[in-house]
DNA sequence: TGTACATCAGTGAACGCGCGTTCACTGATGTAC
DNA sequence: TGTACATCAGTGAACGCGCGTTCACTGATGTAC
């Protein structure tokens, strides 16, 4: 049953981009080949015809998982440009906490992606170095010097408080709602911006 | 082939305690009950024994994970009392990051815990409440009422900052250096820490 | 304290199931003439 | 432009394997007398 050269580009961007959502959503070990193929309207064979392994797509959807939050991140201002406050409100927000599957790899799958091989890890860095750049434009109003140290810190941190306030959703939402809004001010002045004179 | 109460009670200790270790090393859905079951000498049998299943399990280990790790945390301080900068220099560190097996299981299992079920949620929010207090006490310096937000915060930050320094640690090792840096230093001014004056 | 026996912690074979991966096959595509 | 056929993307049955869980059994423990 072949298929045009355009037909079968479109079925592997299919299938990185069901991949990419179902390992956020349900973890990298918890989903499994058959699912995403299904998923991505094809049978397991074909997956194999277009990558090695799971490993390799794994890769793969990691990759294009940091290259979609990226893009979102820098339009995350309203005026087009990612400025810090709104940058800030998109992640570290209980909209953020709840759409596991359309959010930020990062966050989703930051445990795993320490037990895969050292592919994944080449194309994790690449990401992590992209988000951090998006960051550093939103981090304009501080001195140059500075601004790559908490860039780095924010990226990281904001994964952190994603996960603790999805850990803690399910038996305690009062303290998932605490720890986000905490992050959110303590984060708010590491980027400069000036403590809420309302508070 | 009964053994004695005791015996019994120290064959569930060591099944809660190899679980814990493996769960971090290779995560929740990365080791079986077979596996946990030898590393503790015993069949898989005994572990239903003790256990109806291996999600209560992954809620004993991940409970008894948190209070070691905030065991270790209010000893930090050389002087036997926690001091933030003692406990952020053993938290944000590389020793840390090359410590999965023995580490914090925030850190090592933040992003799969999310996908349990709401009785591992239990225990871990009890467990984050319990590390929160440990840095609150650490942050005796501060105002009290910047203590809690601030605590939180460092408590979900460091599991992030872990979670990227360990995924980018395979390709980029600077990166991962960098990366601890930078957060070691940023989230000591988090805690009230004067900016290094050798820097 | 000594004996008889019910209790029950632990054993290990067996279960159905879904995993990642392979491969002989199909049939539309795209090329050679 | 029309025909013949080699290519190869996708199909689906099959593989061995390890998973979580069950259960009939074993034999030392701990209790009743």
């Amino acid at each position: 049953v072949k298929v045009t050269r355009e037909k079968a580009a479109e079925n592997r961007r299919a299938l990185v981009r069901a991949a990419a959502r179902l390992f956020r959503e349900r973890g990298i070990d918890g989903v499994g080949v058959a699912e995403i193929s299904k998923e991505a309207g094809l049978t397991h064979g074909a997956l194999y015809g277009q990558f090695p392994s799971k490993d390799a797509l794994v890769g793969e959807a990691v990759a294009d998982g940091l290259r979609a939050s990226n893009e979102r991140w820098r339009t995350a201002g309203r005026g087009g440009g990612p400025a810090i406050g709104d940058l800030l409100d998109s992640l570290v927000s209980a909209r953020h906490r709840d759409n596991l599957a359309g959010g930020c790899p990062v966050a989703a799958s930051a445990s795993e992606i320490a037990r895969q091989d050292e592919a994944v890890s080449a194309r994790f860095s690449e990401g992590i170095e992209a988000l951090v750049a998006t960051v550093e434009l939103a981090l304009a109003a501080l001195p140059a010097e500075e601004r790559r140290a908490r860039a780095l810190t924010i990226v990281a941190a904001q994964a952190g408080v994603m996960a603790v306030a999805r850990g803690v959703a399910k038996a305690s939402p009062a303290l998932s709602e605490e720890v986000i809004a905490a992050a959110r001010r303590v984060l708010g002045e590491v980027a400069g911006e000036a403590p809420d004179p309302s508070a």
